[in-house]
RNA sequence: GGGUGCUUAGCUCAGUGGUAGAGCGCCUCGUUUACACCGAGGAUGUCGGGGGUUCGAAACCCUCAGCGCCCA
């Protein structure tokens, strides 16, 4: 094993080791889940970015934090499979290919469907999955031969099957109903993608009707008014009691429409009194339909007047809207305007076009039952939500979710699997099963949630029930950012307790935020205050970036990214270079086991009691996925307990060739850290370890065993008064303006178990052991330090020093005398915290006599 | 309008009942044989305002103010 040993290079440069590390991780098969295998599966499903798509940052921390967890199981023993795969995207990437069409002159409906469908699979074959190859940037343990499309041979079969076995639990249905249509992609949305923003628009009262018979309504869109079938008013309010059950004068149109009463209508907004358009409006659908009331459908796909039967028909609906009241105005029906007035309008989104409610013929997911058990499932915790805080978001959503509208007007997609005869009956096939002559196929495509909503099951061969559903079927934990728990987690969550006989997709959802940047501000194009991930990744590193993300990902909350902290992340990631270049030239190792625990020094247990504790929270907060705590640990255990204590406590050891145990406790630590860091920086800890081991790679080492008999609270509590009195020494010097390179004559006067260490100490501190009469001294609790100046001492900078002590140290004493001579706090408080407090009364009481004797003793300037 | 969260050091954020923390930034000093992508030392906060519970509150409760997100 240790002729595979390596010299490292004197700088780290991760450009040099990245892409080598990978590809020898691939073709050593490493991220290949077997079914076969006796090991305890742990399984993640990607969620699937989109073809279209690049890696944006917020990518690099979900895949990030995925990473960290299936490497840290495969290490743990478990038979990992993280799936990776993507979405077929249906309104994003048939937009992309219109756009190189529209590039040429030409629209979809110049190539027809089967050349446009085949131009799109050419266009992912050539551009699509750019995203792909920058996940191995990322070095993402992805397994790469059960990479998965939705629109691949699995996803083609999953479709069909679920939409016919919902069909026939009658939980799928068409209908006439008011969708939500977008004018430009001239496709149905569902809820979802539909955003909501606050817009200037208009509010206008129109007088309906004349003389006795007149009614005024309000409105923010007037042009909707031709399509109009009623007004409505509430049935108790007395303004209008009198005039429900007659008819009214519609204007334009010149129709008579009825005045009905509904609940719906609140009386406090606008005049109490509001027009009815039942194909252009949801609520107005809802009233309409109760109420047996007309609903022309006064405009086209286009968002063009159509059918009204005026003279608007022909503009467009943003036209319609000024003529219209132009001519209200024209015919002194305008009772009053409000100019701006804000309004919350509905957007694509996808392409930000105002979305036109429309009454139109769709499929839709009857979603009751379904939403129930996917509620259930976290009501009753067999699914968690991590973190708990989110749980009411999601069951305030699925708890009142609508029916979902599945199809759209779209031909890139999983064709809807029904087929009309002739007679007009409907036939819904599974993918074995074949339409008789002279049916006809549906011509829209589903909803690209419906198929993704499949994915943890779909990518494992379902319906087939193959090896993988047995071994990795339900998956282990979704990870992803809260932004889609309606989206896609819910989605899942439904169709996989549905498909799979009751059984949830997973049993946790992690969740985390969104990455902002440096001001916490939301990252957009048009701020321009977008970061990339890979220029980062080419400036510092992927485990730069990686460490980086971890570090800040609380769960469930948003954070904060700025380049100089993954320039910081870099920093860490050499100095734990150059910490493992140092431990080998100084002999560091794993040879033989480790010496027994009592022979060790007490600088030596302390590390291993240290490492002992950091593994043991580091595990428990990864399994919790509290990765920035995690990370918090293990920066500070390499960086302060490593690099800033152990190395410097043990040059001495090193410097006097007596360290032969210290040797192999270094190379214990180091050995344990690495693997440790290793799910986190996988490219760094691989390539040292490897070189300072020799063995084969991390990627398939055990995972760092927290040894309990190692915690030694002794060794703790001694090292941490070597680090006070190293501290307070260098505060001295420091404050005496003594350089750090210059040695000085120096002795501790300490009892046995800490003058042990007085060598260690005076390496770190640059103190000369020979004989010397002392022009200096202070004391650190129970320890004399004697040093040399050669020369005066700056009187007014130690009394400066000493009064701040003091200082401190009289308020830390008033403190616990008020607490120790309030009778409540004596009565009430629990033992341990007024032994505590005791302690620290004779403590701060000690330190005030020591340093006012020393003050005392400073020749007067 | 409904739901939900936040307000702690210059910035970004941890911290769920016992002497206020981290990273970055800032100040001083330093080419010590792992590391200047570094080391040593230092400064900085009546924990948004007000009230309450408690021996004790940044933390629990009420209230006010500001900011944000989700949904309608």
């Amino acid at each position: 094993m240790s002729q595979n040993k390596r010299e490292l290079a004197s700088t780290f440069s991760p450009a040099d080791i990245e892409s080598p590390l990978y590809e020898k991780w691939i073709a050593a098969g490493y991220f290949t889940a077997d079914n076969t295998s006796d090991k305890e599966p742990y399984t993640i499903v990607i969620p699937p970015p989109n073809v279209t798509g690049s890696l944006h940052i917020g990518h690099a921390l979900d895949h990030t934090l995925q990473d960290i967890l299936i490497r840290m199981k495969r290490m743990k023993g478990f038979e990992a499979l993280w799936l990776p795969g993507m979405d077929h995207a249906g309104i994003a990437t048939q937009n992309v290919v219109e756009k190189q069409l529209a590039a040429q002159g030409k629209s979809r409906h110049d190539l027809g469907r089967e050349e446009f469908v085949k131009k799109v699979w050419e266009w992912k074959a050539e551009s699509g999955g750019a995203i792909l190859g920058q996940m191995r940037r990322l070095g993402e343990s992805v397994d790469w031969s059960r990479e998965a499309f939705t629109m691949d041979a699995n996803g083609t079969r999953a479709v069909p099957t679920i939409f016919k076995k919902l069909y026939d639990a009658d939980l799928i249905y068409r209908a006439e109903r008011i969708i939500n249509w977008c004018t430009r992609c001239l496709t149905a949305l569902s809820d979802i993608e539909v955003e909501h923003s606050d817009v200037e628009g208009e509010f206008v009262s129109v007088r309906y009707g004349d003389g006795e018979q007149q009614i005024t309504v309000a409105t923010t869109r007037p042009e909707t008014m031709l399509g109009d079938g009623a007004v409505a008013v509430h049935p108790d309010d007395p303004r209008y009691k009198h005039l429900v059950g007659t008819q009214v004068l519609l204007p334009l149109a010149n129709r008579m429409i009825p005045i009905i009463a509904d609940v719906l209508v609140d009386p406090e907004f606008g005049t109490g009194a509001v027009k009815v358009t039942g194909a252009h409006d949801p609520n107005d659908f809802e009233m309409a339909t109760r109420h047996g009331i007309d609903m022309p459908i006064i405009m086209n796909e286009l968002g063009i007047m159509a059918n009204s039967g005026t003279q608007f028909d022909g503009m467009d609906r943003f036209d319609a809207r000024k003529a219209v009241v132009a001519e209200l105005k024209a015919q002194g029906r305008v009772v009053a305007e409000k100019r701006p007035y804000l309004h919350s309008v509905g957007h694509c989104s996808r392409c930000d076009t105002t979305v036109e409610p429309r009454l139109s013929m769709q499929w839709f997911v009857r979603v009751a039952p379904l939403a129930k058990a996917a509620g259930d499932a976290v009501r009753e915790g067999r699914v968690k939500i991590e973190p708990k805080e989110l749980e009411p978001r999601y069951f305030e959503w699925i708890d009142n979710m609508h029916d979902w509208c599945i199809s759209r007007q779209l031909w890139w997609g999983h064709q809807i699997p029904v087929w009309y005869g002739a007679q007009g009956d409907v036939l819904v096939l599974g993918p074995d099963e074949k339409a008789p002559a002279g049916y006809v196929q549906d011509p829209d495509v589903l909803d690209t949630w419906f198929s993704s909503g499949l994915w943890p099951f779909s990518t494992l061969g379902w319906p087939e029930i193959t090896p993988d559903i047995k071994k990795f079927y339900p998956t282990s934990v979704l990870v992803t950012g809260y932004d889609i728990l309606f989206f896609w987690v819910a989605r899942m969550m439904m169709m996989g307790i549905f498909a799979m006989d009751g059984v949830a997709p997973f049993p946790v959802i992690s969740l985390h935020g969104l990455v902002r940047d440096r001001f916490g501000k939301k990252m957009s194009k048009s701020r321009g205050n977008t970061i990339d991930p890979l220029e980062f990744m080419d400036r510092y590193g992927a485990d730069a970036l990686r460490f980086a993300l971890a570090q800040k990902a609380n769960p469930g909350t948003d954070q904060a990214l700025a380049e100089e902290w993954v320039g910081a992340s870099r920093n860490f990631a050499t100095k734990l270079w150059n910490a493992t270049r140092f431990a080998i030239m100084n002999g560091a190792n794993i040879d033989g086991p480790l010496p027994a625990i009592d022979s060790l020094n007490a600088i030596d247990k302390w590390i291993l009691s240290r490492l002992a504790e950091t593994i043991h929270e580091v595990d428990h907060l990864l399994e919790s996925y509290e990765f920035a705590r995690a990370c918090d640990l293990i920066y500070h255990f390499a960086w302060d307990d490593l690099c800033d204590w152990y190395l410097e406590l043990s040059k001495e050891s090193f410097a006097s060739g007596e360290s032969a145990p210290t040797k192999r406790v270094l190379g214990h630590v180091l050995d344990q850290l690495l693997a440790l860091m290793h799910p986190i920086m996988p490219f760094i800890t691989e390539e040292l370890w490897t070189a300072f081991t020799g063995g084969e790679s991390l990627v398939i080492s055990n995972w760092p065993l927290s040894e309990k008999s190692h915690i030694d609270k002794k060794s703790e509590k001694l090292v941490s008064e070597l680090q006070a009195i190293i501290t307070e020494v260098r505060r001295f010097r420091n404050d005496q303006g003594i350089k750090t390179t210059q040695k000085v004559p120096g002795r501790f006067i300490a009892s046995s178990d800490i003058a042990a260490y007085a060598p260690a100490m005076s390496f770190v501190l640059k103190l000369e052991n020979k004989d010397f009469t002392p022009s200096a001294s202070f004391d650190i609790g129970t320890v004399k330090v004697e040093l040399d100046l050669t020369g005066t001492i700056d009187i007014g900078a130690e009394r400066a020093r000493l009064t701040k002590d003091l200082a401190t140290a009289q308020k830390d004493l008033q403190t616990a005398q008020v607490k120790l001579s309030n009778e409540g706090f004596m009565a009430k408080a629990p033992e341990n915290v007024v032994v505590e407090i005791k302690e620290r009364l004779v403590t701060t009481s000690a330190d005030i006599e020591r340093i006012t004797a020393q003050l005392a003793a400073l020749p007067q300037s």
